[in-house]
DNA sequence: TTTTTCGTACAGTTTATACTGTACGAAAAA
DNA sequence: TTTTTCGTACAGTATAAACTGTACGAAAAA
């Protein structure tokens, strides 16, 4: 009865607490899975996984292995375990921040990129051809441009504090 | 000539702007037709929208109405216009960062609530079953408890600016 | 060595999401 | 009034994502 009382609670704790991480954009497998792993503070078997989550064990395999990429999950060695051990990384703001400033300021980073590219076509365009209406197309681009500027700079002075 | 050019550059523009859209969680329709809305400065009607993208009408009524429920679209009165107009708000940074922000603190809040809500539970179960793996899910919880305070301050910080 | 057990590649299946076309009430036009 | 045209509800279809089970190479156990 004690146990039981153990897992309900640990189930409404994941629920609560995997709605948090998927809008770190993990998927809910992923997000449940994470949650799982914290809540169990041992390190755990893929079989461990796949029995207390009642999923393959294929869906563990991949999902465990998008959370060692992502850094949120480590593996670990234990003397005499034949099966891989995974562990859920305990540093949570830290991590889950970090990953999500970062792919933020790369995404925005490399999508301006791109745009100030396309401007470059568009202003020698224009030299050429004597239309408005490439003019407000451009105007409308430079304020995109602005706009991932900015939304980059917002999320690099997040990463300072 | 002329017209195909803008084109080809608008479509450009659009494909690298509608990635950065979908980050503030919208779907590819809904960013790609508010990147579409955002670059033709003329409101538009939904009959031009779907030829314009390819798709029915339906899809750019339900897309629409999304936008406009996010208030990243307003609809347009025009005199002896029997069609409904619908425009882009041009202010970015302002209008999405504000409902993106938001977005994160109330979840943030009401997920934490939440969790305090299942610690009280887990606090009283304490007092009258003297096992140590409920002492150890507490801990987690708790921790989980200030991530969620964390975020929530993180995004709330960035209000300011 | 052979046998067992591990993790995962891969193909197929289920489930969810995106999208379309028809139909219909509301309101303008005739 | 009747007719046309608007926007959208709804049901069905296509496409994508999540998930499963079998199969197999690698490595430990026998």
């Amino acid at each position: 009865m004690q146990v039981n009382k153990k897992e309900e609670v640990t189930n409404k704790i994941m629920v609560e607490f995997s709605k948090t991480i998927e809008m770190f954009d993990l998927t809910p497998l992923e997000a449940r899975l994470f949650a799982f792993l914290y809540l169990s503070e041992k390190p755990l078997t893929l079989d461990d996984m796949s029995d207390a989550m009642g999923k393959s064990k294929t869906s563990m395999s991949t999902g465990v292995r998008s959370l060692l990429e992502l850094n949120l999950v480590t593996r670990v060695w234990k003397k005499g375990e034949r099966k891989d051990l995974f562990q859920a990384n305990t540093q949570l703001f830290k991590t889950f921040m970090n990953t999500y400033i970062n792919k933020w300021i790369d995404a925005t980073k490399h999508q301006n990129h791109s745009l100030v590219e396309i401007n470059k076509l568009l202003v020698e365009q224009k030299r050429s051809d004597f239309t408005d209406d490439l003019a407000s197309v451009d105007n409308r681009l430079n304020d995109i441009i602005d706009f991932h500027t900015q939304v980059e700079a917002l999320f690099r002075e997040m990463k300072q504090d």
